[in-house]
Formats: C-alpha cells, structure tokens, sequence
DNA sequence: CTTGAACCACACGTAACGTGTTGTTTTATA
DNA sequence: TATAAAACAACACGTTACGTGTGGTTCAAG
C-alpha cells in the first residue's frame, strides 16, 4: 500500500508547486526516490515526510542550505539552532516594534505639521535606531534611574492616542509661531498650553518635570520628546525667561 | 561654500558604500549633478539631501522602487505610504509573535522528549500558523466566548516559564508511558500529577477545567493544549474511568 | 495510435547590493 | 614635470528561493 506520488500528484497534495519541487531536487534538497524510464520524478512516502520537513523549518525561519544540513546532519544541535531561531526573532521584533514607532512618529509629524519636514523625520528615525534604553542614555547626566524608566513607561503605555495628538498640535502650534515676540499675549498663550499638557502627562511629578526640563535644555540637538527640537525648547524658555521678569516687576 | 563630493568622499561621509552609490546612479535613484572631464561623478549637496532621503526611507522599509516614486511624485500621498507601512510591519510583528511562540514550543518539545518529534512539531506548526483567536476555533462548540478569552490569556501571560517546563514534563511523562495498564499504580500517578498541575493552572474555575475536558476529548487530531495530542487525552480517559469504577466498587 | 495532459530541462528575471577585475583618471610625491 | 599610488568607472558574476515561460519529451486515456 505504499503510494507513489508523480511531481504533479505531490505538488496538489501538499500545495507547494511543481517548480519548487524542481529547485529542491536541483539543489539536493529532497531528490526523489526513483524515476520512470522515461525519466520523470516519483516521490515515495518517504520523501513526501522529508518534504513535510522541510516545510515545517522553512516555517520556523531557516534557509534552504540550513534545512538541508539540519536534516542530512543527524548530529547537528537541535536546540542550538532553535534558539539561535529564536535569537533572531526577537531581535527582528525588537527592530519592528522601533520601526513602528518611527513610523508613527513621521506620520503625526506629516499629519500635525501639514507637510513633509525631513530634519523631524531625520530625528525620528535617529531617535529609533538605537535601542529603546538608549535613547535616554543621552539625558543620563540630568536623569536619575528611576527617572528614566518612568519616561519609558510614560512613553510606551501610559500616554494615549488622544495625548499624543494633543501633545504634538501643541508642540506644532508653537512650531509654526516660532517667529513671534516672547513678550506678545499669543506666545504667553502658546507656552500656557504647551505647560497644561506637559502638567498632564508628568501629572504631579513636579521634580521630573524638573529634571527633564533641565535635560531638554542642555540638549544640543536632536530632538527630545518627540518632536519637540531645539528650537522650540528655546522659544518656550525665552518666553518662560520674559514671564517671569514681567512676574517680578510686578 | 558649497561642497563637491567624489563618489569616495561621500561614502566615507554617510558610512554608504561605494557599491550602493554605483547602483542608486545605475538605477536612477540618485545621479550625481555633475562629472569630471573623465567621467568621475561629481555629488553636490543637493545629492547629498536627496541620499539622506533615501536612506530615511529605506530605514522605514521601503523598497527603491517605491523610494523613487516617493520622491520623484511630489504629488504622492505620503500618509498613505506611511500607513501602509505600518499595517505590513504589524502584520509582520504578528508573524514574528507566533513564529516565537512556535519555535518555544518546538525548544519545549525536543527538551522534554529528548529528540525531534515530528508529528508534535507539525502539530505545533499548524497550531500557530493562523491568527490567535482561529486557533481556539475548533473548540467553540464547547466553549463560550467567556472560557476562551481566559484559555488565551492564560496561555499567554498567566504561565510563567516554571509553570510551563512543569506542565511539559507531566505530559512528557504520560507520552513515555502510554503502554501502561490503566489499572496499574504508576498509571494512576501519571493521571493524579497531571491532574494537580491542570487544577494549577485552570485554578478553582472548576467549570472551565469541565468544558475544556469536554471539547478536548472531542478532537479528532492536532494538539489541543499545547503537547497534549489524542493519546495523551485517551490515556487519561482510560485511567480515569478505571479510577471512577474502582471507586463505585468500593 | 493518437492526442492532450503532464513532465523535464533550460533560461532569464527578481532585490539590493557584495565582490572581484580591468582599464582609466586623479592626486600626491619626487 | 614625470611617475607611482590611490581612486574611480564599467562590467560581470554571485547571492535567495523561487516565478514565469519555452520547446521538446513522456505518459495516460481513448
């Protein structure tokens, strides 16, 4: 009762095509068991599991030459290979999870600041290609531990759709004004917000607000949080600086 | 001021190729402004801006071709790129999910059986091949939408690694020894420690534990809960219903 | 024995370059 | 200014895992 497949017979039975069992016998992958005399291929049993094999590696994120010699080398590690796999996977997560950050981070720049602004989108994407605990590596000398990690997870979770927007119209807004007098109503109303919404997302933590403040200032460039640059950081200081002279006068 | 770069100068300074730069003017990505009497290819900064470009994109993932259209269309919708982007780098992030859950379960399976089963390494395969909430699928004649949603949590966050090595090494065990006597004491054992551990994991919710037992004896093949597969559940059955009997007896 | 389907073998194409070769241009040094 | 060394251009082939297409051959049904 063993069955005996032709390519054509394998290739509906497993939906892997026929050009495929082609390359695989071509490059001595799975060779069939035997041949007509006329030449054509006949698969055995055998071969159909050795198929199923290979089907299931090439599922798991090995290559071709990497099946092969997992399943001709009985003596290769299994386990090695594995988490080898596995090491692999996770990196490849951790740079998707960094490249989705960026992504959205360029779409709400486009979305917030109506066209395309490269050096934000070169910022972004500086600020992504490292790893996520070192993008605060740089605000080290003003951060303490425990304050880093409360930004990342400020970062990561705790802010929602609805903040982010918030967070970058207000940021936009000031942007787009950066030309105007420190000293004139608009830009005092400007910053206003722009400290209502930082209150919101440090709460009450009034002495990271401090610190990461102080982080911000001592920023050289790049940009901060998220889209929040040099420039703007300087403007909201100008006018912070004009606001309180006036306060003290008073 | 403005600088004139040889083809060398500008790789050194953007750390790209000079292979890559040959290719960009080759397919028409990025052709230098000028040459020299010799035909050496002169870059000027406006090639440089445009380079930049490029490689912001390609760090978003996006292929030259696209890249080209990108830039070349002013008229392209950029947020529309951009989204797109984002839904294949999350359907990706969900592949990756399940390839790691599969390759654990893999490592999982060659730890405690010693060497390469393959039926339960096809079993597992199929297992994540479909998105998470398909694979309860099969058991929603049993099970109310309530009892799944707390199957997948707790498969996926409540089982803490000890927990899984435990629950691994109970069914390992049982598979080693399905030629046992029902009747026998070993047997018992087996049935009594997997008992324990499921109680363990399904905790006091009774109820869930009584349907999940349902719709697994019902499986016609795969694996069911994780290792388990139809002879493990039989196995149980039958020693379980020796059990019962022996204690209407007395 | 014919005919249509299945099959084999071969070739070229893909994406984004790496690597290597040969011949030419530029630059630095004597 | 002559020459050697470095840089460069242009071309070709290799990489992965096949898709697509072609022409000739073999198989299976009628």
């Amino acid at each position: 009762m063993r069955k005996i497949y032709t390519i054509g017979k394998l290739s509906k039975n497993t939906g892997v095509t026929v050009r495929t069992l082609d390359y695989y016998d071509e490059i001595g992958l799975i060779k069939p068991s035997s041949k007509t005399s006329g030449g054509h291929r006949l698969y055995s049993e055998d071969d159909v599991m050795k198929l199923e094999r290979v089907l299931a590696l090439k599922y798991m994120g090995f290559s071709l030459e990497q099946i092969k010699d997992i399943l001709e080398n009985s003596t290769s590690n299994w386990q090695e290979s594995i988490q080898h796999q596995l090491e692999l996977v996770k990196r490849e997560q951790e740079r998707l999870k960094m490249l989705e950050q960026a992504l959205l981070g360029v779409s709400y720049s486009i979305e917030f600041e109506g066209e395309i602004n490269w050096p934000v989108i070169f910022s972004i994407i500086q600020l992504y290609q490292h790893d996520p605990g070192d993008v605060l590596e740089q605000y080290k000398e003003y951060l303490n531990e425990d304050e880093m990690k409360k930004i990342i997870d400020m970062n990561a979770a705790n802010m929602s759709e609805e903040d982010i927007k918030e967070w970058l119209k207000v940021i936009g807004d000031i942007r787009n004004n950066l030309h105007l007098d420190p000293n004139s109503e608009e830009a005092e109303q400007l910053v206003l917000c722009w400290a209502n919404q930082a209150d919101k997302m440090f709460g009450e933590d009034e002495e990271l607000l401090g610190s990461m403040w102080e982080a911000l200032q001592n920023l050289q460039e790049g940009i901060a949080f998220y889209p929040m640059d040099k420039d703007v950081i300087n403007f909201i200081k100008r006018v912070a600086i004009v606001k309180r002279e006036s306060t003290n006068d008073s």
